[in-house]
DNA sequence: GGAAAAATGTAATGTTATTACATATTGGCC
DNA sequence: GGCCAATATGTAATAACATTACATTTTTCC
């Protein structure tokens, strides 16, 4: 049965870097969540393990996780997430809730090429990764509704 | 001769509100920016001229500010900006340029119907507002080249 | 086993933003 | 004008987010 680490592991493998003991804890920790933690929230559930855990700890961690396309960080909520479809070549689209925070990131979505080329013709040159739209997620409508 | 600010007056009058003096000296200085500032580089500028100036000073017209629509704040860059479009209804589709971090404001994209149904599908409800777009501005491009 | 590279530890500091409460200013009412 | 209530601003402290610089440990490769 291969986990989501055991995902990660080989990717990283493939790729001439190694899923240390820190990096997995980290991961972990984030696959957990089901959803965006802060830098400093994984922070302290490090230091339960591992005292002498701090900023850098983490911070370096998230940099080399986000690098390798297995987290992405949310601008908008100050937050990482685990990137649930990281072996997939991908866009990362995230759907981000003003209201429950939560993040879903839609696959390759068909528009996205329209949406390069629309931006394009003003000049425009659309990063790869990384566009957050803000809303309303489906429960958090029926909630308000 | 109508100036920004003069427009934005009457933008809040409509809708009784002031622009006071800090607020008038705080959109002031964005306006002069032509581009966008960060909340302590504002408070500088207003220590200049009103020595008591604090971060809850800035913040607080910044929220005022952006409340009304004169302003609004690019997450991925943690800044403001003054919206050059403020009178007209819009979208806010912000293209964040990552290498020179400068900010263009489109009006209403034709596209941007389609995308928020395209969104819908999935469940989701977009924001009016507030899409930014990360990629490289026309002149980064030609300097990149 | 020893040198070089990669990863992690540690201390300090920088940057961004909020809370709580005090004071001042404005506008309506008598 | 005098008063009250609401709005706006001042002030002090602290919280939350992130980086720099350097030391030490661990791994890799010869
Ligand atoms: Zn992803
Ligand atoms: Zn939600
Ligand atoms: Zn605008
Ligand atoms: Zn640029």
């Amino acid at each position: 049965m291969m986990t989501p680490l055991d995902h990660a592991e080989s990717w990283l493998a493939d790729r001439g870097e190694k899923l240390t003991e820190l990096r997995r804890e980290v991961l972990s920790h984030l696959l957990d969540a089901h959803g965006p933690m802060k830098a400093y929230e994984l922070l302290t559930a490090l230091q339960k393990g591992r005292p002498g855990a701090s900023p850098p700890t983490v911070y370096r961690t998230l940099d080399f996780l986000v690098g390798m396309g297995l987290v992405h960080r949310i601008d908008s909520l100050q937050s990482f997430v685990a990137c649930p479809i990281f072996h997939a070549p991908h866009q990362g689209v995230m759907l981000v809730c003003e209201r429950c925070h939560g993040v879903e990131e839609l696959e390759s979505p068909s528009w996205m090429e329209t949406l390069r080329n629309e931006v394009a013709a003003t000049g425009f040159v659309m990063n790869q990764h990384e566009l957050e739209i803000k809303g309303l997620c489906r429960a958090c409508q029926e909630a308000t509704a």
